[in-house]
DNA sequence: GCAAAAGTGTTGAAGATACACCCATGG
DNA sequence: CCATGGGTGTATCTTCAACACTTTTGC
């Protein structure tokens, strides 16, 4: 099921079936592994953070990388990425944006693999979310120097149309729970952008997005006068609808 | 070469080496084919264009698709859109924008093919372009109603993309003759836009860029005042540069 | 009453749009 | 002299950034 073993077991399998010279009558034959890695956002703790797990391949012991699987030869490309989110964190019905394919010969030490980065939301603290085993964790994106693979280009690469995309769309929509103050929204977009945003600047600029409706309810608990709580008018996007420029 | 003859290859050949249940225990074996797909855009007759293939695909007689081809086992996946271009047009050098990823199961007819989709842009009268066969033919994007395969689609995302970075960044340098007019400049984004633009503001906002500098030539040839001519500072965007965000 | 964040408006700068006249050239 | 496009500037509007004070609540 991990990418790292499906790609060995190809491989192997490949060149007990083939000489060099069947290689070479034959290139079409030496196919290439198609993969997706999911780049599953969440937010805790006023920090982006991502959901990784321990690499078992040799060549990355100590490091991380990403969630990925092999794409099904009966399954389309967007219902592998689907299907990854679903099995690593039981969520269902969760927007998963295409953001590039990375397929440079050498970015897999045991065979040749393209893949295609998605990038998702989700919320940590989710009575759905459904970590399925112990070797998976969030990690702070800012703390994050190097992963397996070419998997921190990829990350890179969706946290930067992640940048993009929130002031344009509603994407964070299921970084937060279903009521929120707009000081917690500025402070998800400050963790995303990695920037402060004036306070009176960015109220406007969301109202003028036309994405949330007030509630008559305050929040709770906190020392210090609180604020409306707000909720998105529109269901979350879905991997269905998608961004729809 | 043709995308159409390589796969239909390989499904055969994996036919022939496997049974059904030898499919179903090794399903890693069945392989998905990789290929790239280009959208050439040329500029021509006040026209977007781009550069097409009659299909020779029994499903897709009498439609036209886009250049492509199964990416080779040791060839970097730009790399394959860069051949793909070379060996249909002769050109090197040139700028490639990879797009999106097309991977649904039943996109190709004759067996599984996820494709990356790339568009680039030539000098249709360029003395270097070769076009090597007299099935490729330059086609009025307007008029392209319906191609082989999901091409349409992945046509109509190419063009989106074009039209969201040509504000942003020089792509079209390579639609044009190296010394050119501020009129040819402005038809050229009318072109690909899809609408008219005000003359005075297309001047400034080009200015602003400062992309181009002014010759101290004249245009030719023209049975009104003739403008002056105008040329790119910069060497056209290649391979290896890209669009830098 | 104090700490902490909520809530709220205005001003200035920059960028975008709309718009009209005179100029240079070829015929 | 006429037709054609070259070349230019201004007024308006919108958008964005910068910025400060009063209010409400918990403690």
């Amino acid at each position: 099921m991990y990418i790292e073993h499906s790609v060995m077991t190809m491989t192997n399998h490949l060149n007990l079936k083939s000489a060099a010279a069947e290689k070479s009558s034959h290139p079409e034959y030496f196919n290439i592994a198609v993969s997706v890695d999911c780049v599953i956002f969440g937010y805790e703790g006023k920090e982006l953070k991502v959901l990784l797990i321990k690499s078992d391949f040799e060549e990355f012991s100590d490091l991380y990388s990403l969630l990925g699987d092999l794409v099904k030869p009966d399954e389309d490309l967007d219902a592998a990425s689907y299907r990854v989110l679903r099995e690593r964190t039981g969520l269902d019905d969760v927007f998963l944006q295409q953001v590039h394919t990375f397929g440079a010969v050498d970015r897999h030490p045991s065979g040749r693999v393209v893949s295609t980065a998605y990038y998702s939301l989700v919320n940590i603290n989710s009575h759905k979310l459904n970590i399925n085993t112990n070797d998976l964790h969030w990690h702070s994106i800012k703390s994050i120097k190097k992963l397996a693979f070419d998997h921190k280009k990829i990350l890179d690469t969706c946290v930067q149309m992640l940048q993009e995309q929130i002031m344009d769309h509603p994407v964070v929509h299921n970084l937060l729970p279903e009521k929120f103050s707009l000081r917690a929204l500025q402070e998800l977009y400050e963790a995303i952008l990695g920037t402060s945003l004036d306070r009176r600047n960015f109220r406007k600029k969301i109202a003028l997005k036309n994405w949330l409706s007030e509630l008559d309810e305050l929040e709770e608990g906190v020392t210090h006068r609180p604020g409306k709580l707000h909720k998105f008018k529109t269901k979350p996007l879905n991997l269905l609808k998608g961004i729809s420029k």
